[in-house]
DNA sequence: GGCAACCTACCTTCTAGTAGGATGATCGTC
DNA sequence: GACGATCATCCTACTAGAAGGTAGGTTGCC
């Protein structure tokens, strides 16, 4: 239970909101001084650069994460549950603009401009969803409770890139609903036809 | 016919590129200068700011979508080879750098922190691809080509979404595969089980 | 005393954008 | 065909502000 008034917290969460908003090139520690009621030289002494920073950020992300999936698996033993409450938590995220898309989908974009060091951090984080998403599937498939069609792995990429797909949409139509409407289907049809 | 020697062209096709690396804040009139072999000032001759510049590019791609798309439908009759001939000429791309991603759905990521005008051209293409995927489908599904499981237009949108998630993740894993992986089986999902 | 947290003040480099001048092609006019 | 005027293109030189980052000092807690 970290408390929330600690600074360097508040900046990595500022910061965050941030980068969901404009990617790497997109804020500045000028910006987040402002947000935080700090100088900007104050900011340098919690993460003397804006590649620690954003490292930094990233990790507690991943963290984040992995936590949240594991939460996600306790309380869902189900195969299709995971993916609906994967998708689902997504879902509320999209109505709130600051969490309106993932940090290591968005930096993603900008791999070409971005420090290695970030980059190695976005691809990890990929890696983790995609090995999770196979994961699950593979389980679902196995029990009888998913019906795959391709390699099991070709299907977690698929059902990772349109749940990606769909914040895009979401934020380029302005409409959260979108995340929906092209989510709800992509679990549907993963379900065995049961006669 | 456009001579490729044109100045102004030369700066557009080179900010679209810079853009596809990093998006609106990843690129200067400096990076542009020094690709096309001109001062800064000269650039601001051609395009007074970075909006007109941007908005010039997008109004030229979109353009230049709609007329891939009108040839696209005039090469390939049936729906299932125009989606097709549309996630091909996406996997053609992906291998070349600057290339690699559609400019609006790059620049849709960072739609928060981008000027009106910019933001509008980005929705527009959106609107126009959604609405083309969306008569391909409901094409194919009238002559039974094609077996839509939901309303045509949340196929489309779902289409479109998986689309750009592929380039996402191809750029993610700097693997071009990807791509292929990911698009391909979601045709093939479309296409009618006949008996 | 030592140290974390914060400050003011400053640096360099980069940002988009401007002012105004040089060059050269195209133009109607004589 | 020669004439000057106009105009597009490009230049040098500059601006103000923002970028990330540094130096060094003050405060207050353990």
């Amino acid at each position: 239970m970290t408390k929330l008034t600690n600074t360097s917290d508040q900046i990595l969460h500022c910061a965050r909101s941030l980068i969901i908003a404009g990617g790497y090139n997109g804020f500045s520690y000028a910006d987040i001084a402002e947000v935080v009621g700090i100088r900007k030289a104050s900011i340098h002494h919690h993460f003397p650069s804006k590649v620690d920073l954003v490292r930094t950020l990233l990790v507690t992300y991943r963290e984040e994460a992995e936590a949240g999936i594991a939460e996600l698996q306790r309380h869902h033993p189900a195969p299709v549950d995971q993916l609906r409450a994967y998708t689902g938590y997504w879902a509320a995220c999209i109505g709130d603009p600051t969490n309106a898309f993932c940090v290591c989908a968005l930096l993603a974009t900008q791999i070409p401009v971005l420090p290695p060091e970030i980059v190695s951090e976005v691809r990890a984080h990929f890696r983790t969803l995609s090995t999770w998403l196979t994961a699950v599937l593979e389980h679902g498939a196995r029990q009888g409770s998913l019906a795959l069609s391709g390699t099991t792995q070709s299907e977690a990429e698929g059902f990772m890139a349109a749940v990606h797909g769909a914040m895009l949409s979401a934020r380029a139509y302005g409409d959260a609903d979108v995340f929906r409407v092209i989510t709800e289907p992509l679990i549907d049809r993963l379900v065995a036809v049961h006669p």
